[in-house]
DNA sequence: ATGGGGGCCTGCCGGC
DNA sequence: TGCCGGCAGGCCCCCA
């Protein structure tokens, strides 16, 4: 899925399309995606005007006028797209429907707003706003990883009582929340590590390190729009560009990208999910 | 308690 | 050309 800077693009793309538009009409074309959709969702979206559009690691925030917040999670395949007419930023037609097309906003300002998603791992919830530090979905989350909570310091202070690999301990949505597998090859690759070394072996000094190289990554894919990939584009319907960025990620068999290194990239399975990296720039 | 693997879905791509 | 296996950005759940 898109991973944070994903999520990020389509936000900031939605953002001055929908953030204080009112939702007019609601359709949804199906009763669930990974989980079913909250009781009533179409009548507790209709009406509302979202008020601000905000983002918790992977997850889209709405809050709605009413006191709620809509909640939406691409999953891997979910992707939004905008259309209307006599709007300036996006100019198309509403397209014919889609296949998987499963829920479509119409907002008051002649936007339109279509989740699509084939894969059907996304999430849509509804919850009180006073009350998101207990919803299902984001209670458990761990800081963001562009906030100053993840610093050094908290970095080296979990992880070194973690005996699984750096790689698990970086996609732990409780440790660090929004990284997802590009991110953290991409992450372990600038730093050095190998994904297979177990984070409790890792220096502190080397640990330290990994925090502001995650931190840049993340910045660079945001200000590139997110990578796109199979199936990701942006809120408008244009495509990332990071994805041309990858040092590591998807380029098994390929020259390592480090000056004077003349190793090719190599591809390993850990916990059923493919780590890139160089054997030689990462140990 | 922690970590590894399976499962959820569909689509696409490469090899035979 | 057609079929089949492998693979895909996430995350929950179960088992050891």
């Amino acid at each position: 899925m898109p991973e944070l800077p994903e999520v990020e693009t389509v936000r900031r793309g939605l953002v001055p399309v929908i953030q204080g538009q009112r939702i007019e009409h609601v359709q949804v074309n199906r009763p669930d995606l990974r989980w079913p959709f909250p009781k009533g969702m179409a009548k507790r979206l209709s009406q509302q005007t979202i008020t601000l559009l905000r983002r918790r690691s992977k997850y889209l925030l709405a809050d709605l006028s009413g006191g709620e917040t809509f909640l939406i999670h691409l999953g891997m395949s979910g992707r939004v797209l905008i259309s209307g007419e006599h709007l300036g930023t996006f100019v198309t037609n509403h397209p014919r429907k889609q296949n998987h097309d499963h829920v479509v906003l119409d907002f008051s300002n002649g936007a339109r707003l279509t989740y699509n998603d084939p894969r059907r791992f996304g999430a849509m919830d509804i919850f009180e706003t006073v009350k998101e530090s207990q919803n299902k979905h984001l209670h458990h989350l761990g800081p963001e990883p562009l906030s100053n909570e993840f610093n050094a310091l908290y970095f080296t202070n979990v992880a070194k009582s973690r005996k699984s690999s750096i790689k698990n301990v970086l996609l732990d949505q409780r440790i660090v929340a929004g990284l997802g597998n590009i991110y953290v090859c991409e992450s372990l690759y600038r730093t050095g590590i190998s994904p297979k070394k177990k984070a409790c072996d890792i220096s502190r000094e080397r640990l330290g390190k990994l925090v502001p190289n995650i931190r840049t990554v993340l910045e660079k894919a945001i200000t590139a729009g997110g990578s796109s990939l199979r199936d990701f584009r942006h809120a408008d319907g244009e495509l990332g560009y990071f994805q041309h960025s990858f040092a590591v990620y998807g380029r098994e068999g390929k020259p390592c990208p480090t000056p004077d290194c003349d190793s090719d990239i190599a591809r390993m399975v850990q916990s059923g999910r493919s780590s890139f990296y160089c054997p030689k720039c990462q140990k």
